[in-house]
DNA sequence: AGCCGTTTAGCAAACGTTTGCCAAAAATCG
DNA sequence: CGATTTTTGGCAAACGTTTGCTAAACGGCT
């Protein structure tokens, strides 16, 4: 029966502030004020307004508040559109390490791809214009622009993970990409490694330059040529990690002086490039070391378990956070921009000394 | 200055409705009904309008569109709070393929991690209740409540992914677990396998029940008493698959009559599994036989190459959309509640026929 | 040319909060 | 006990859209 004034819609789905307001017998503005900021409300008014709220399960409007204080309480992650590179494996980690943090400072978390088409970049940046969101982490190298708009010029608090962003002012939490590699290459060397294959991500990739120079470095440093390390895959595009593995396996087989240690960008090209030259005859690590870059768990359980670079994930997603709510409290203050988490090499059984009979 | 009585609006970055308007030299609803609905609103004016809007970079602030139409553009995907069990291998991509779907559909997705914990659970409540999310898809089997407050209360349209949970009327997509197993299963005993081992996820657990039963009615249909099946973990409940495995080649290593084939309910079990009994010295395949269940791509290059019932976890994402989108739409329209999508079995080394020195 | 039917534009009222401002009440002090 | 300070409650005006309603403009008929 429509006995109730007919105009409003049915849609309504919960009770109002009203509602409370009028089962605690206060105004409106008092319950406002009760359930924001709890110290400026008589305790038994504050009271008499939770327990109504309770009653009626009254949740507030939340786009509501959001148009009337000008702010949401949404971030905003951007991942990368093709999420099968390199940092896949951590990228679930990442996610929940962010989410959780986020949580606790009362945020909620959105996901967006960005894709190299031009409908997500106009996806995200309504989401950054729109007002939908307070800040952003971003995983990617490059930040969307549509027509006008420009990420950048959206006054949004943002935060760079996992890549190093600093050069255009954004505050970045990196691992030391660089550093690592070139210990574990080192380390290499000193077991006797003299000729290297590096299994390179995409092309300029911010990981794979990083990585690939820090195993140049260590060279250099032990005075050997640059020569002594071949870079395989790179140019390839593939989604899968797993699929650039596969294709260095092809070369590496084709390999005339082979090298002795394998040193790859990310987990799943050494797991699958460790599958398939051992199903081709090699045997790890007694012919072949190989050292990786990601720290996935799967890593462990790999036959031969595989050494990797474990970055802290939890601990750079939680970084990340903390350094938005920062930015978002006091987007004025000056603060640093980069910081580095260390990564630490796993020893696992995936690298021994040299073979010998070089 | 403070004769503006209102402060808060200095925050405001972006142009208004109001600008485009006065640019393009007509009324705010024209410019609203030109942006929503084209064919309302005389070509020319609307090209005014569009160019206007464009120059000015605008962006309608969806936060008071979505107060004033009482609906958000995002849905909020809820997925069990420890990643870490038997789905995790496929959530990634199931968040990718389900983001992606949504894009098209014009919404946006925002992710809630559901713990065992009270604040996780008025988190998602909060999100339910006050307004912010349109729709739900829901990866657990149980639903969040808080006080006088549950997630079945809300209004809100559900469909629930990887989990039946048509016997709570919620529209589900799910793939043939059951089916899957026992043909898995009926195909490792007309290869002459008799004993098996079943690596259980958490008790209880939707899958594991599903999965478990499939193996059972093989041995049923072959006339094999269920004696035949060991179960194995179940009890724990490690965030990690892989530690089950881990528990579970100790536990296969202590029995005193092996089985000969093993049926994992999950691949990062199977994956540990494998490695650890390998290293003890069993050959695979040809002391024993493995299959799991999920379809990560990483079981292409273990070793060996792991048989797996491959989950479509990308259409399954797109027809969890495109229920959703339909509940939204026609929120009373009866359907269909169970959608079930086939999953297959890849058979690669990991199996063969049951060693004959039984 | 006048009438009527069809578009198109504009006004103003919502949507559910928060919050500045003022009044009322309570508490403190002289 | 009255005056002054502190606290607490209520009114109403925003926040930026959408949309029902009405007025105006336009065009096709007779």
């Amino acid at each position: 029966m429509k006995n109730n004034k007919d105009l409003p819609a049915e849609e309504h789905s919960g009770p109002l502030m009203a509602d409370v307001a009028r089962l605690a017998g206060v105004a409106i503005s008092t319950v406002s004020r009760a359930l924001a900021n709890p110290g400026r409300v008589n305790e038994k008014t504050r009271a008499k307004i939770d327990a109504a709220a309770k009653q009626l399960g009254y949740t507030p409007n939340a786009m509501a508040r959001g148009l009337r204080v000008g702010k949401s309480n949404v971030i905003m992650i951007i991942l990368p559109g093709s999420l099968y590179y390199g940092v896949s494996q951590v990228i679930p980690l990442v996610l929940q390490g962010i989410n959780r943090s986020l949580s606790q400072n009362g945020y909620h978390l959105m996901i967006a791809n960005l894709d190299r088409d031009e409908a997500s970049e106009r996806h995200i940046l309504d989401l950054a214009f729109g007002g939908t969101v307070r800040g952003a982490i971003i995983l990617s190298s490059d930040l969307p622009v549509d027509g006008s708009r420009s990420f950048k010029d959206s006054a949004l608090p943002v935060v760079s993970l996992l890549y190093d962003m600093s050069h255009a002012a954004l505050p970045s939490v990196v691992t030391n990409d660089r550093q690592a590699v070139r210990e574990a290459t080192a380390e290499l060397i000193a077991l006797g490694h003299r000729r290297f294959l590096y299994l390179a991500g995409p092309e300029g990739n911010y990981h794979d330059r990083e990585r690939y120079l820090g195993a140049v470095e260590a060279l250099a440093a032990a005075g050997l040529p640059e020569t002594a390390i071949v870079r395989s895959g790179g140019s390839l595009d593939y989604q899968h990690g797993f699929q650039i593995g596969v294709a260095a396996a092809a070369e590496f087989a084709d390999l005339i002086l082979k090298p002795t240690a394998v040193i790859a960008t990310s987990d799943d090209m050494a797991i699958s490039f460790m599958s398939c030259v051992q199903r081709m005859g090699w045997k790890i690590p007694t012919d072949l070391s190989i050292v990786s870059f990601d720290g996935a768990p799967a890593c462990e359980y790999s036959l031969p378990p595989l050494s990797t670079i474990e970055q802290p994930v939890e601990e750079m997603g939680q970084m990340a956070v903390s350094l938005l709510m920062e930015r978002i409290d006091a987007p004025d203050k000056a603060a640093a921009l980069r910081h580095v988490i260390e990564s630490k090499l796993i020893r696992r059984e995936s690298f021994g000394p040299a073979p010998s009979n070089i």
